[in-house]
DNA sequence: CGGTTATTTGAGAGTCTTCAAGCTGAGTGG
DNA sequence: CCACTCAGCTTGAAGACTCTCAAATAACCG
């Protein structure tokens, strides 16, 4: 069971860069949950639960503005981390979470992890460069709300979801288009402009296959 | 000399948790540099010289575009840290930084800030919740520009910025414009409209007053 | 198969941007 | 002391992109 937590760990970006030995002792916290589909794992206002772990499914983490629109912030996958700033900075949660699938996710529970990082040194001195990372990835993002259009945001996304030339659309695409700040309607409308310059192949079962990644990376670049 | 470092570093956000103790060691390696107005600190791509923090003046963070548009990610102010994110996780900055009028500040070198790191478990520990708050800072902003409209971001800024009831603007307003994802022309616009709606008054200077704060908060809510 | 939910498509409206022109204000040199 | 100049700011009109609303189609689940 612990080994199972290690690997899970092991898999995402803030904890790959821990020694063998501080993961053994983080893993040793963790605490393994399962989830129906849409079912919330926190709110926002609420202290943060801990620093959860998607070892299988899927998690979006999502603002309400003020008129009811949502906008996810991060759609966690196997081997993202969220709520991880909350934990770490004392503060309330600032969205709410919740699965879109069935999904398992590892716990490591606030007071626990706070403790561990009271007690071993090595361990804050390694998640700061994964913090470093988090940051780096939200500049990204911004920049990407920011500077690209639809089709450009579309693409910069496909392209770094695709394994060997296809996507797979996780959850609804409802909540993939508020992730690229976008609407449903303007994403299907994108989709199939692509789709007619020959970028793209629209397959089913919410399956993508890039045609013509250098054209994407274009499209992306802004053009 | 380090007496005055010391002062500076206990303004920010990212340092003012530390102990006594631990914020001499991290004084002690700073350096403070002048610059003239529209000096560049560095460029995209660098390796990061090391940790800035904002004595007087200010910096402007900032992207280019393929096509020459800039957009600002940071107005950093007297407090304010920058760079931090690029030297902790050991990547090359993601953007440029450039003086916008005679600035001071306190240079934290990469090499002597990591060996610092390495040696004093303590340091680590306390700048994670910094970071913490540096991700919570970017995703408020990140709200801003997903959720928020024109009058909506504005209003929040002129909110945050205001010290009793007055905004100085720093530097040129388009600068500003670009920070809150506007071409100078909206906002420019935005601000005579609320100007005309009895929200705020114009001085010269570039400075404004804010004459109804709750109207304002109305405003930025989404209305 | 029927009901429900998600996606697609169409038409129209709104907001912001772009392009172009006039304005303002500080610094300069006569 | 004043006109000149240049940069930044403001204002106007036209256009682009995305959103909203509404309806049709497709996919899913019991």
């Amino acid at each position: 069971m612990a080994a199972k937590i290690r690997d899970v760990l092991m898999r995402c970006r803030l904890f790959r860069r821990l020694t063998a030995d501080c993961l053994d002792r983080v893993a040793a916290i963790g605490i393994t949950h399962r989830y129906d589909p849409k079912e919330r794992l926190f709110s926002q206002g609420d202290e943060p639960p801990g620093l959860y772990v998607v070892d299988e499914g899927a998690v979006r983490v999502f603002k309400i503005a003020p008129g009811g629109k949502e906008h996810v912030l991060h759609l966690a996958e196997p081997g993202d981390t969220f709520a991880e700033a909350a934990v770490l900075g004392g503060f309330p949660c600032p969205a709410h979470a919740e699965t879109t699938v069935h999904t398992r996710c590892v716990l490591l529970p606030s007071p626990e992890l706070r403790y561990l990082l009271d007690a071993d040194p090595e361990i804050p001195r390694q998640l700061l460069s994964g913090m470093a990372a988090w940051v780096h990835q939200l500049v990204d993002l911004l920049e990407d709300v920011v500077l690209r259009d639809a089709a450009g945001r579309l693409s910069r996304y496909l392209l770094e979801a695709a394994e060997d030339d296809v996507v797979l659309i996780p959850g609804m695409k409802r909540h993939l288009a508020s992730h690229l700040n976008l609407t449903s309607e303007t994403f299907s409308r994108t989709l199939t402009r692509l789709a007619e310059r020959g970028l793209i192949d629209r397959e089913p079962g919410g399956r993508i296959r890039l045609l013509d990644p250098a054209g994407l990376r274009w499209v992306s670049k802004g053009a």
